[in-house]
Formats: structure tokens, C-alpha cells, sequence
DNA sequence: TTAGTTGCAAACATTTTGCCGAACG
DNA sequence: CGTTCGGCAAAATGTTTGCAACTAA
């Protein structure tokens, strides 16, 4: 489905846009859809769904491509990596020197023209350290 | 779930290892089905998912954790790139020099124990990049 | 005024689970 | 013969869609 012709800013866009900015949690659609029904609560998850696509569309926020089956949303669209904690799922934003690493000797497949790559660190975060950690 | 304490090596867990092997291209249980169907027609989608489950947990095949909604399995358990074509999602391996990329200056995570990173490489495949590509 | 958007419910796609009879070792 | 496994159907999970009513511009 493309982008419509011109973007309203309506109450939920507003909304789910701001509390994206403020979270620094890389959310899933779900968790927005609870933080933003607290100040909205007849808000539909299927909203909160397809403004994230909009919003993605016209590289507003970013949807991150990180592994797994849930889709996890940035409001910051700065390329910047990430960590992924493999024991509970949770995203967070590498600090630091955040200089993508050089890639000697690129490898080729056959056939294919490569755009570029994808990266994701992966650890254990500050929760599931201590305690063995959830499986969630 | 946790492994048995022994595996049998049953008609359907020997057929599905077998094809996924023979298979170069990464599939998903679904194409797995597809294939293993036509030798064994009375098989289930649900014992795909719970052999491809117990074959990886067991470190037989690979679980890939590339983007994307649906989970790809590798019947090489060696640890070489992929490259996923953006336009129709097929994954393929990487030839050549498989050597991962060296990292300057590892960024750092507050509170992480970083293990090591997932490398995914973008590109167009054969297929989509002439024609200009179907988006599946 | 009208194209774009919402809430709701239902549909979809993928993966997981409970049950019980079958079969591997 | 005990444990593991398979087939089936149902459930769970995450995401998308059709539609009538509503609303920002």
C-alpha cells in the first residue's frame, strides 16, 4: 500500500510519534499500543500498526530489521547499531564509538549486486546478566 | 522445551534432515513441507517445526536469525554469511571469502555482555534485479 | 468538501501445543 | 517395554484488511 498523496498529523499519529521519540526502548508495536492507550485508551492496535508503517514510509522513524519474529520501531533515524539481548529480546542502542566496522575483503554471492549489510550485536543485558535471566 | 535425553532417528526426522541438506536455499519449514510432502504425503507442518526445533537445539542444523517474519533454516552449520535480496527475501550464501569483517573500536552496550554480532548482507538477487523485481 | 484516517472485528500468516495412538531402540 | 515421536486439530502469536463513520486540511 503506498503513501497517500499528503499526511495528516491526526491525535494518534501526533501521539504514537511522540511517545516513540520518548522511548528508548526500540518497542514493539504492542508495548507502543499499551504506553499510548493510556492517554488515548479507545485507540485501536490496528492504528498504532499502520502508522508505524506510514510513519516508516516516509522515513519518519525507522522499523529495525533485527532478528526475530516481532518488529521493533526506533523514533530515532540516525543508522546507529544495536544490541539485541538473546536471552529476553530487548533492543537497546550501541554507545560509544558508534563507527560501523570496515569490511575487508567483501565476500560475493553470485549473481547478486550487494546494497550493503546488516548489523546487530548480539549479548546478554543488564537484567538477564544477574539471575540467569528469563526466557521471555 | 529441553531436548530428550535420547534422539531417534525416525523416517520423518531423517527425511526432513535429508532435504534441508540437499536444499541450498535456506528455506523456511513451510518450503520444507513442500518438498518433504511429496516423499512422505501423510506428514504433518507440525512435526517440520518440531524436528527443525529439535535438529538445531541439538546443533545439527541451523536456526538462521536473519530478518524478516518468517525463520530460515541452514543444513550447514558452519558459520558463513548470508545475503538476503531485499526485493524478494531469498537468502543465499556468500561465496568467496567467508572471513567475518574485523571490528575496530567494538562499541559498547551499558550493562551488556556483548557475545559477538550477527552479520546480514542486502543485495538484489539474479532474479530480481533484472525484470526489476516482484516484491513477494 | 473530500481524501485520508480511525475503531472495530474479522481475516491472515506463522509457529506452538495438547492429546493419544504409534513406533524406535 | 518405556520413552520419544507423529498426526491432527486447536490455540497462540503477530500483523493485515474491509468497512462505515469520522476528521484534518
Amino acid at each position: 500500500m503506498p503513501l497517500p498523496q499528503s499526511l495528516r498529523m491526526t491525535r494518534q499519529r501526533r501521539l504514537i510519534l511522540d511517545e516513540l521519540r520518548r522511548l528508548k526502548t526500540h518497542p514493539t508495536a504492542d508495548e507502543i499500543f499499551q504506553v499510548v492507550k493510556r492517554r488515548m485508551p479507545r485507540i485501536s492496535l490496528a492504528t498504532i500498526y499502520r502508522n508505524l508503517d506510514i510513519l516508516s514510509q516516509a522515513g519518519v522513524i525507522q522499523k529495525l530489521e533485527t532478528a526475530g519474529l516481532q518488529r521493533r520501531f526506533d523514533g530515532d533515524i540516525s543508522q546507529h547499531p544495536h544490541v539485541r539481548c538473546v536471552k529476553c529480546g530487548r533492543v537497546d542502542d550501541m554507545t560509544g564509538d558508534a563507527r560501523p566496522p570496515r569490511i575487508e575483503r567483501m565476500p560475493r554471492a553470485e549473481g547478486y549486486a550487494i546494497h550493503g549489510y546488516r548489523l546487530e550485536f548480539l549479548g546478554t543485558c543488564p537484567q538477564c546478566g544477574k539471575g540467569g535471566g528469563n526466557i521471555q
